[in-house]
DNA sequence: GAAAAACCATTTGTATACAAACAAATTTGA
DNA sequence: TCAAATTTGTTTGTATACAAATGGTTTTTC
């Protein structure tokens, strides 16, 4: 069990953050601090924080559709394909096969999208958009421009074109 | 219940997909297209994409660490601030109160970090790293570069800093 | 043509992510 | 001062995200 009083302090810092005024360490903490790590300036936190914000915006402007991120992608996805299997809709849109099967119950359940055995190959299910799913994605369709816009709003137009340019390269 | 063959066909386009030998739309499909809207221009998806794509590059560098994204970014708070609230920690790594609890609890789980009520605000919970905590983060660190670096492979070095930086202006 | 390999979908279990409602404690403001 | 507002942390419920194992099905390979 640990009993404190360890302090490795190799190296402060500032990081732009406010300090706490409650916040003098006590004994019984360790402050540690390798080389110049900053949390703020990793690749993979700031794409977390971004992709919370994109998301954020897309549940602001789809409330009234009541779909989420990626069952808009599915809804759009079967638009383009006309039909396709459950498992290249995952590829398509990104998700595993234990994703997809939660998307697809949830959209079917709402009957938005409608399958079935396809008897070339037994082993797929093949999937197509119902009317009210038609009706559906056309109308939020329309929002979606306005998610990319507002997301990159922070941007100009030649930072923007940019941005999406490398955003894919690392894809 | 949806009986099939509207197909409102606005518009077909290639969208860089290999078609399907399989994929003859059937009857009963609907196939729309609303405008000019590619579920792969979309900030939203493409950041989704990226996260993946980082997320996993973490999980193949940090397996033997058996931390998580998440986990190790409050590990490496804890150890910036030395002491800090939970509420403060999850203000720190972009998590809300909920998801706090969670990660929180699966860390001091494993005695990675330890918790104490605040005298002074008795809302609060304070915690810090314990030395087993601390001796992880210490030997993790050095992987979290290593992190960034194989995400940003794909670019130059001058694209890494216009992509961090338009990264962080659109968080 | 049959064994091996690959593929499709499902199930189970763990880990974020967040909305919403809540209780307890602290701070604010009239 | 004291009621109202805010803050902190918890709980419940829903929705991705993915590893790993599994049972059928199809394709490959020899």
């Amino acid at each position: 069990h640990y009993t404190g009083a360890v302090a490795i302090r190799i190296r402060s810092r500032a990081i732009g953050l406010h300090s706490n005024p409650r916040r003098a360490v006590p004994e019984g903490s360790v402050r540690v601090s390798i080389g110049d790590y900053r949390l703020e300036e990793q690749i993979g936190f700031l794409l977390r924080r971004a992709h919370q914000r994109a998301t954020a915006i897309f549940s602001a402007r789809f409330a009234g559709h009541g779909l989420t991120p990626t069952q808009f992608a599915v809804l759009a996805k079967i638009a383009d394909e006309g039909e396709v299997s459950q498992n290249r809709l995952g590829r398509l849109t990104a998700m595993d096969p234990a994703t997809m099967k939660g998307v697809i119950g949830r959209l079917s359940g709402r009957g938005l999208i409608a399958g079935r055995a396809d008897q070339e190959d037994r082993r797929r299910t093949q999937w197509r958009l119902t009317e009210p799913g038609a009706a559906l994605l056309a109308a939020a369709q329309k929002d979606g421009f306005g998610v990319t816009a507002e997301t990159l709003d922070p941007l100009s137009p030649r930072e923007r074109a940019t941005f999406l340019r490398l955003l894919e390269k690392i894809t």
